[in-house]
DNA sequence: CGCCGTTATATGTCCGGACAACCTGACCTA
DNA sequence: TAGGTCAGGTTGTCCGGACATATAACGGCG
């Protein structure tokens, strides 16, 4: 019941982006914006497909592109309805970099390292590299407000990515990888924790033996090939991992 | 190049399960086995919809759920390809007890409490309903190979779980809720760190100031309704999250 | 020999329709 | 009143086709 006034959706054929992430991307934000309240039915695909002048497919694959994000349940025999949601970030491939900039945290970095040299086991496990190859590592300390909250270490095949250190104060990591022309696909992260050594107490503002979140994460692209192995340490006292996940049904 | 032999794949129309489903499923097999290996074209969904005696809809429809689940890549222009695979698990709504399991470390679990009481602030919040509100408070000690691996303490709404502490020692509390009835449908997670306190300590087996990893979670039903608030405590000595992520493009 | 346009091929998008499976609520019956 | 039955409505699945667009390979031109 109470329906909703019938919602206005503007779609332009001539644009090239698709109408039914024209109509995604329109719905996603009648629900942001409250137009669309949480609980409330959609109404049925047909006459949403008739009224925009768009076939039911069409309208399908925008509510389906929807119900993949977790804003939307679709009922067999009920209809769709609009979850009472809470549901924001179903887990990106997160920068920290991004992560406090969104956070107005100010982000800065400082590079602590830069170079080539030769890929130790672990390291080359990862890359998925003989052992020995020539390798990028990086070592960065991650600040907010001018305090440390990270060191990370990262390694890369070489030749992969032609930024200085100069750059890498300046950003993240994987806006420098994506600017690089190379599209993420998927990783895999490992999170733990740990007692901060002396040498890493100093290097974080932490005394020795403080609790640290540590997290080892290896980064492949859409070949599935691997761009990047990264081994973070994290103050635990300033920064937690926060994220939403969905069940795949 | 280097086209596979056809494969063969059977399809039984008179079966109640899908048909796109069950080509994915064997193509999901095929690639898993090695039957397709990675790199290669799967070939064109015109003519795999012909050979198979399928419209290029359905086919499609199988296809792009393996693309969503990261293993096969579309190309435009090119063709479909099987990813250098490396992704297993996508990140599920996982239960300790079953990942223990899985890793065959033979899971105890021993219930410390089990009553309900008023909601303080923080649970009433995170379920969603007024403080005071009656809620299940459990708590248990989780067990590997006899030694306390993680303390967990949860919240749930009373009533929506009936099963007593007995249950409770036997398996985990998601196969538990699912058994209820209950769709599990997204949860927001925190994963942080700190030292263990004097009794955190005797509990679980560390000295005190010894790091730990916590978790906390709400889960959420498919209504949106939260079923349940965790507060987990894992001896970081033992114990470390790993799972894969993909990126959403 | 190298650059550039053409062409073939593959996926991306969109249409219109059909039937099946499922849920809900109203109605009828015991 | 309580129970089952039936009809309506909605999503799930599947079909066949059409055109657009991106990519790569081929071939011709300078």
């Amino acid at each position: 019941m109470a329906n909703q006034p019938p919602l206005q959706f503007s779609l332009d054929r001539s644009s090239p982006v698709p109408l039914y992430y024209q109509l995604s991307q329109q719905l996603e934000a009648a629900i942001e914006q409250g137009g669309l309240a949480p609980g409330s039915l959609l109404g049925n695909e047909i006459d949403l497909a008739a009224r925009l002048g768009l076939s039911r497919p069409t309208v399908r694959q925008a509510i389906q592109s929807l119900v993949d994000k977790g804003l939307l349940v679709r009922r067999r025999g009920v209809g769709t309805q609009v979850l009472h949601s809470q549901v924001k970030r179903p887990l990106e491939l997160s920068s920290l970099y991004d992560d406090l900039e969104a956070a107005g945290q100010q982000p800065a970095t400082r590079v602590l390292h830069h170079g080539t040299e030769a890929a130790a086991a672990g390291v080359a496990a990862a890359l998925g590299v003989p052992e020995g190859t020539e390798v990028l590592r990086i070592e960065r300390l991650r600040l907010a407000h001018g305090e440390p909250m990270a060191h990370l270490c990262n390694h890369l095949p070489v030749g992969l990515l032609d930024a200085g250190p100069a750059r890498l104060e300046e950003t993240g990591l994987y806006r420098l990888i994506r600017a690089a022309g190379i599209t993420l696909h998927s990783a895999r992260q490992t999170i733990g924790a740990r007692a901060a050594t002396a040498e890493e107490g100093e290097r974080l503002a932490e005394p020795e033996g403080a609790p640290l979140l540590t997290m080892e994460r290896t980064t492949y692209d859409d070949t599935g090939r691997a761009v990047e192995y990264g081994s973070h340490v994290y103050r635990a006292s300033r920064y937690s991992f926060e994220f939403q996940l969905l069940v795949r049904s």
